[in-house]
DNA sequence: TTGTTAAGCGGAGCAATGTTCCGTATGTTG
DNA sequence: CAACATACGGAACATTGCTCCGCTTAACAA
């Protein structure tokens, strides 16, 4: 999708310059999120790109962008582990727990993801990326645990996902709080017998 | 604790334009955080007060000190409504359901409260003027169940909260997302058999 | 009432950061 | 190597948090 050729296949590819510079701002970019979290200043992006506000603007109009494109791979290895999870777990909801585990520990170990992962303002590009990659994965999670007949719940993937990311907010700067734990717990509710909105 | 007397009782009080500025604020930003969020611009709250950035940043130093006076009378409504919802409820365990219903109603309500509420930098005040009303009250609706024989659970009445409130966050923008649902779901987990951190 | 004093006021000004704009430089092609 | 579109860079502007200090005025006493 950021490829230099179009559909077309005869397009002039990006120039040199530019593809090497996308680069190195998703690798400053990383590095600074790291050290700093995803609210980092733009201005030290870029200069820790070795590159201008302008270069940085036009291929990242907004921070969101510049975090999906940091975070892709992961998100991708992310969903794909949803489907082996489900192949080797001894029942639905044990791959549902895993897979909960895996993005938990994602989530919290980059610094501030969480929190912006439900901005509704300023980050729904990021917001759209993980929900159309990984909701249909935990829809997919739910459907099996539905089959198998273990009591199956009544949970939107969609919000199911939003709980999870939500509890992510803050955890790993606090000892008290646990977000492995309450994933835990919430699933453990979704897998409950009884209802009431 | 804001009164114009000390504990001798002796000293002068405050000049009158002082409180009657600190309550023109505390109005002010109470209806700008309902027009635009907590996260209104100080200027805006100053301006809508008629007082100077001085006034309001002597008062107020830190944008945390404000919320807490604004929303200070329904945390504490909401706090009293713990015991009242135990002696009145069936079980503990709906006292427990129906005071987090009231406290989601709350913060769902509030535009960016739930969020500024984890925010580590920033808000410590608001954090802690919240964690020390509510935390106890959850921690006594925790004990009642726990001493009713329904299996009560290994939850920290602090871990709980902070889930409660994260579970909060961006609820009210997005009809696909029940805050209330996903609280009762966690509560119901907390109630339930198996454990595994 | 009036003078004295200290509490309190207000907003200009500084700093940090997001975002745009455009003159300049350079990769690419023929 | 010439010509041109692409891409670059960073100055400049806008917004917002926060501080600082000269001026105003409420409170009190004579």
């Amino acid at each position: 999708m950021t490829g230099g050729t179009n559909q077309q296949g005869t397009a002039r590819p990006r120039r040199a310059d530019a593809r090497r510079n996308e680069q190195a701002v998703i690798d400053a970019a990383a590095r600074l999120f790291v050290a700093s979290g995803i609210e980092v200043p733009v201005r030290d992006i870029a200069a820790a790109a070795g590159v201008g506000m302008g270069t940085l603007y036009r291929r990242f109009p907004t921070r969101a962008d510049l975090v999906v494109a940091v975070y892709r791979h992961q998100v991708e290895a992310c969903a794909e582990a949803g489907p082996a999870l489900l192949a080797q777990s001894a029942t639905p909801r044990d791959a549902l727990i895993a897979w909960a585990n895996l993005f938990v520990d994602f989530l919290v170990t980059k610094h501030g993801l969480a929190a912006a992962l439900q901005d509704r303002d300023g980050y729904e590009a990021l917001h759209t990326s993980f929900v159309d990659r990984l909701v249909p994965v935990c829809q997919q999670l739910l459907d099996a645990a539905n089959s198998s007949g273990t009591g199956a719940p009544q949970v939107d993937a969609y919000e199911l996902m939003r709980g999870i990311g939500n509890l992510c907010i803050g955890a790993g700067s606090d000892p008290r709080y646990n977000a492995r734990h309450l994933v835990t717990l919430l699933i453990s509710g979704v897998f409950a017998p009884q209802q009431n909105s």
